[in-house]
RNA sequence: GGGCCCGUAGCUCAGCUUGGUUAGAGCGCACGCCUGAUAAGCGUGAGGUCGGUUGUUCAAGUCAACUCGGGCCCA
């Protein structure tokens, strides 16, 4: 038995039990299992971090990766899939401080750094078992990876490995420590890395401050007691302001400029680039022209006041220096320059040797130095649960009243960069920090970058491409706590270093007590945890010297940018394994991932092993909501994915996502298409092929086992159907394999629907319902549940459910268990006939040209017709047809199709079309003239060419000679019939009704009418009738005449003529019968 | 300021690599058909200055330049 689907059935419930299916019988667990020993297809799972709630976009990577697994694993491949969690960084950390209730660093080195990371590991932990989190979101999507070997990034085993890979690097000479300008995220007091940073730009405005600085002596005297103009967006870094930068060859202007303000009118006597005069107000004079060079060392007055500035031993303090970066795209030309907060301005201060202020905390505070604003805010900070107000707008109110600002306000509109996770302005901050040299590689990089595959490739060769292109040093340490710490031990004097790079070399070492007892690791009786502070009490003593671990933790992306060595503990582990897993075969992540984890792995894998860490990618983009809005928790338009699942299926969510719209391009995610395109469209037509199918099979008591008809003995659309699933098939692959998901699934979307359910099984409805059991019979069961199956094993890795479902019910015993146990079918060639499929198309047009006629001329489908008229321009196109004919001429009610060829002439007009293609190489110019020539060539010049002949035409006594292949032949009328043409197939159609055929339609009409009783009556298919009537005389005749016709159909015992007066009225062509049925 | 992507029917998308003369599909809408897949099935129709301008070409949705709008990334 093929057991019947539910009548009212529910996506989400059906999956609920095919996830337990799964479970009970480790469909998953057996998948791998048979696979072993085969091809091995890495792939590399990026570890989502543990905190918060899976969103719809995880949905989309999570779908795509599983697909191409699954894929990968009916195609004979090994897919190892471990899961993954990122458990280290920022994101932890400011979770666990919110959790505990601490402010900032000083509240957690109170509270205690060892107490603090235990609390970080549990909450790592707790969010990896979180309901409604990425685990319980993984199971319900059908997402197949094994959870319980998941890496953890904050293992000893996975930290080790990563130690492992910054001993290389430091042994490489490639890991050392600098002095530079780094961006700080103030709040947690910690740098970013360049990838960091490219997570959180945002729109903001700025403060736009235009100040005027008093000269107070220049080399052009002329400028003396005038005012320089300067521009800044950042009025905090004015108090560390130590001396000015203007561009040597720009032109400058000194310029009387007079405006009115609300209360005077004011004049300036203002110096600035010439080209940006424009952002003066009111009346500008120029009153003398020179260029940078000629002002360089002109002294101003300090803007404010409170750090001291010795011009004595720094000269050229508070003066104007030259600056190749000085640009006149906005501003007034002239650079203010605070050495600790800007990169440029640090390189100028080691050139011309200007003092370093800097008088501001690394967690974005000023410093007790200045005064009124000792501990405020340099910018606006929002904290968890409150705001603390920045300085800004109080700096700019203090220049005011020291009279330095020409015009300020607060509208400067640009894209700044945030912390991607406290969301507040970052600040480029001069500080110590360790950095990785890639630079140093960054060949290396792009030579290993053309090996990989990008779907799509343009960012491969775009965004990925041009960020190698401009390779940043690698910011990697941070001043945190909850992180790998970076393994490097400074012997006391500070003059040598190494770094560490196992368990076993860390064992070497001394653990201090608290009372500075040192006694080797090992016998320290205190379990080995790699993270702070354990590590921070292991020391060495090597040389006489006594080494000790620097402070800081590195940047999180170092750690999931290892995983493709640190998930298998490699190179303590597992060695034959990484060999064989590496460089993965495929990754799939969104877009944010080009400069965080893509990148990462590719750095380090570029800078240890040489070789790219991937070989495929798949990029997903963004989703929107319907609006194409970035779904954003503010504006209340997030999805939420279990919701969304419960409500439709995963599966249907799943191949929406594939087949609405590429991936790779931003989706607007319209919940009801899921709905009207997905559920109503392709899952009910699957559904409905299947309820047929297994309605029938039923009844006939098919089994599946019932030796199969060879292909050549199954009628001719059996053979098209079978044709066309390995024409699909091969489609299908050819895109899977190009990770296209969009075009592999849309293909057999349009299979299942326009090809097998409205074509196959409706022109084959009757082989299925008829009597008997012959074999035309069983060929039509074996072909439906072969495509089916075909169907469901192209369809299993996108909608692992559905097609579990469905599966289950189709499968004989002697199949494998699950649909995903099974291995994909290659297309069989000797199956595939493109002639065939070609004639079929042809049938479709001819029936759908018909069809138009029927309508246009008003005859239903079921009045039957003596014939249609087809034309044909060949004998080829000819046999086609005729091939088809009974499909023909069954689905479109008429007795025959008759052919017209050369021999009818006349009936047929035959017309030229020009063929530009060929037309345009040969006469340029002249081709639309040549063409409309072409429209009137007459039938015999047409038959001329059609022969191998040349004509020429004259126009205006120049002659173009024409071949055969320069023209499109077509039929275009025939004279007196209705006609219609389509892509070169013409149909007239002949609607004479003789009186024969109005009884036969009459009689159709009738035999519908009783199995509309039937129905209604509530009748079995195979019960028996009884029929009693009585109609009018044209309706009567037609009846007795059919009688044995109409019998037949609807399995009458008998069909009597009475003089009803009750029974049933009904309407045929406008006459009445009276109808009386029963069961016998 | 730079880079990338997108703009085709009311909506979601094909078509653009390789230019060729009625620009397609699905959904929605309107109308009709079918009734032994029936809380199914089929068809027809309306609906498009292919974002705009200019250019290349015999010919441009397709190629080029510019431009407008949207998105993403960078500075």
């Amino acid at each position: 038995m093929f057991q019947q689907l539910p009548e009212n059935l529910s996506y989400p419930e059906l999956e609920h039990k095919i996830l337990e299916f799964w479970e009970e019988n480790n469909i998953f667990e057996k998948s791998l299992e048979n696979r072993i020993g085969q091809r091995d297809f890495a792939f590399f799972e990026g570890p989502p971090t543990v905190n918060g709630k899976p969103g719809l976009h995880h949905m989309m990577a999570r779908a795509l990766k599983d697909t191409v697994c699954r894929y990968k694993t009916m195609t004979g491949h090994y897919v190892r899939r471990q899961a993954g969690w990122d458990t280290h960084g920022l994101p932890v950390e400011i979770a666990v401080e919110k959790q505990l209730g601490l402010k900032d660093k000083n509240e957690i080195e109170s509270f205690g750094v060892d107490k603090f990371n235990e609390e970080c590991k549990k909450f790592v932990y707790k969010n990896i078992e979180m309901d409604q989190g990425w685990r319980t979101l993984t199971r319900r999507m059908g997402f197949w990876i094994d959870l319980d070997a998941a890496y953890i990034t904050c293992t000893n085993n996975y930290i080790e490995s990563v130690w492992w890979a910054l001993k290389q690097f430091f042994d490489k000479g490639l890991i050392y420590k600098g002095f530079k300008v780094v961006p700080q995220s103030p709040t947690i007091a910690t740098p970013l890395s360049s990838h960091e940073l490219s997570l959180g730009y945002k729109d903001v405005r700025d403060p736009n401050v235009y100040l005027k600085l008093k000269i107070i002596s220049s080399p052009k005297s002329s400028l003396n007691g005038s005012c320089i103009l300067v521009w800044t967006t950042t009025p905090w870094t004015l108090f560390a302001n130590v001396a000015l930068s203007v561009g040597e060859k720009i032109e400058y202007v000194h310029v009387k400029n007079t405006r009115k303000t609300k209360e005077e009118e004011l004049t300036d006597l203002l110096v600035l680039a010439k080209s940006r005069i424009s952002v003066l107000d009111g009346e500008v004079e120029i009153i003398e022209e020179f260029t940078g060079k000629d002002i360089l060392g002109t002294v101003y007055e300090q803007i404010l006041p409170y750090v001291t500035i010795n011009r004595e031993t720094h000269t050229n303090a508070l003066t104007v220096l030259p600056g190749d970066f000085v640009s006149t795209d906005d501003g007034s030309g002239v650079v203010h320059l605070a050495p600790a907060f800007g990169e440029d301005d640090y390189r100028m201060s080691l050139l011309f040797n200007l003092p370093f202020e800097q008088p501001v905390t690394p967690d974005g505070h000023f410093t007790e130095e200045l005064g009124p604003y000792a501990g405020r805010a340099i910018k606006t900070f929002t904290y968890e649960d409150h705001v603390e107000e920045g300085s800004d707008k109080d700096i700019i109110k203090d220049l005011k009243y020291a009279g330095k600002i020409y015009r300020s306000s607060i509208d400067y509109l640009h894209s700044y960069p945030h912390c991607w996770r406290t969301g507040n302005p970052i600040m480029y901050y001069a500080r110590d920090s360790w950095f990785i040299r890639s630079p140093d590689y960054k060949e290396i990089m792009k030579q290993c970058n053309n090996q990989i595959f990008w779907q799509p490739p343009e960012i491969g060769s775009g965004r990925f491409g041009n960020w190698l292109e401009e390779v940043k040093e690698w910011s990697l340490s941070r001043d945190r706590y909850w992180g790998t710490p970076l393994p490097i031990w400074i012997s006391e004097d500070g003059e040598d270093k190494f770094a560490v790079g196992s368990i076993a070399e860390l064992s070497t070492g001394l653990y201090e007590f608290e009372d500075g007892k040192r006694i080797p690791v090992p016998e320290c009786g205190i379990e080995i945890d790699l993270h702070i502070p354990f590590v921070d009490k292991v020391v060495f003593e090597r040389n006489g010297k006594v080494y000790r671990r620097i402070s800081e933790v590195i940047d999180v992306w170092f750690d999931s940018g290892s995983m493709p060595f640190a998930q298998m503990h490699y190179p303590f582990e597992n060695q034959d394994l990484f060999e064989k897993m590496f460089p993965g075969d495929f990754i799939a992540e969104g877009i944010d991932q080009t400069r965080g984890w893509f990148y990462t792995l590719h750095n380090i894998a570029s800078a240890l092993f040489g070789k790219p860490a991937f070989k495929n990618i798949l990029v997903n983009e963004l989703i929107l909501d319907k609006k194409g809005e970035k779904m954003s928790k503010s504006k209340g338009n997030t999805v939420d994915p279990f919701e969304i699942m419960e409500k439709y299926g995963a599966d249907a969510v799943r191949w929406y996502l594939f087949v609405n719209n590429p991936p790779w391009k931003a989706t607007l995610f319209n919940e009801e298409d899921i709905n009207s395109t997905i559920l109503s469209g392709l899952f009910r037509s699957l559904i409905n092929c299947y309820a047929f199918f297994s309605l029938y099979a039923n009844i006939d008591g098919f089994t599946g086992n019932e030796p199969e008809i060879p292909l050549t003995k199954r009628p001719e659309i059996d053979r098209w159907i079978i044709s066309r699933v390995n024409s699909v098939l091969k489609e299908y692959i050819r895109w899977m394999e190009e990770y296209d998901l969009t075009k592999s699934h849309r293909a057999i979307q349009s299979f299942v629907i326009d090809e097998l359910s409205n074509w196959y099984i409706r022109r084959n409805r009757r082989r299925f319902w008829k009597g008997g059991n012959d074999s035309e019979k069983i060929a039509a069961y074996q072909t439906l549940r072969t495509i089916m199956i075909n169907i469901l094993e192209m369809m299993a890795s996108a909608a692992p459910f559905l097609t579990e479902t469905l599966y289950q019910r189709l499968r004989l015993p002697s199949e494998p268990i699950s649909i995903h146990l099974i291995d994909l079918p290659k297309p069989d060639m000797s199956k595939m006939d493109v002639n065939l499929e070609r004639r079929m198309d042809t049938a479709q047009r001819i029936v759908n040209l018909t069809r138009f006629l029927r309508e246009k001329s008003k005859i239903k489908v079921r009045q039957p017709l003596r014939r249609i008229l087809v034309p044909v321009l060949n004998p080829q196109q000819r046999r086609d047809i005729s091939s088809v004919e009974e499909i023909i001429i069954e689905e479109i009610n008429v007795k025959a199709i008759e052919f017209v060829t050369d021999e009818t002439e006349g009936i047929v007009k035959r017309k030229a079309k020009a063929n530009f293609k060929t037309l345009g190489k040969k006469f340029g110019k002249m081709t639309q003239i040549v063409a409309n020539a072409i429209l009137n060539i007459s039938d015999s010049d047409i038959r001329k060419l059609e022969s191998g002949q040349q004509i020429t035409i004259d126009i205006d006594s120049n002659k173009y000679t024409i071949e055969r292949e320069d023209i499109e032949i077509s039929s275009e009328e025939i004279e007196g019939w209705l006609v219609a043409s389509e892509y070169g197939v013409t149909v007239a159609l002949d609607t004479q009704i003789t009186t024969e055929l109005i009884h036969e339609g009459i009689a159709r009409e009738f035999v519908n009418r009783l199995q509309n009783i039937r129905k209604q009556s509530g009748f079995e298919v195979t019960d028996r009738i009884k029929i009693l009537y009585s109609a009018p005389k044209n309706l009567l005749d037609a009846i007795e005449i059919k009688k044995e016709y109409i019998m037949n159909e609807t399995l009458a015992e008998s069909l009597m003529i009475t003089n009803l007066t009750d029974g049933m009225e009904i309407e045929i062509n406008d006459g009445i019968l009276k109808i009386n049925v029963v069961k016998c």
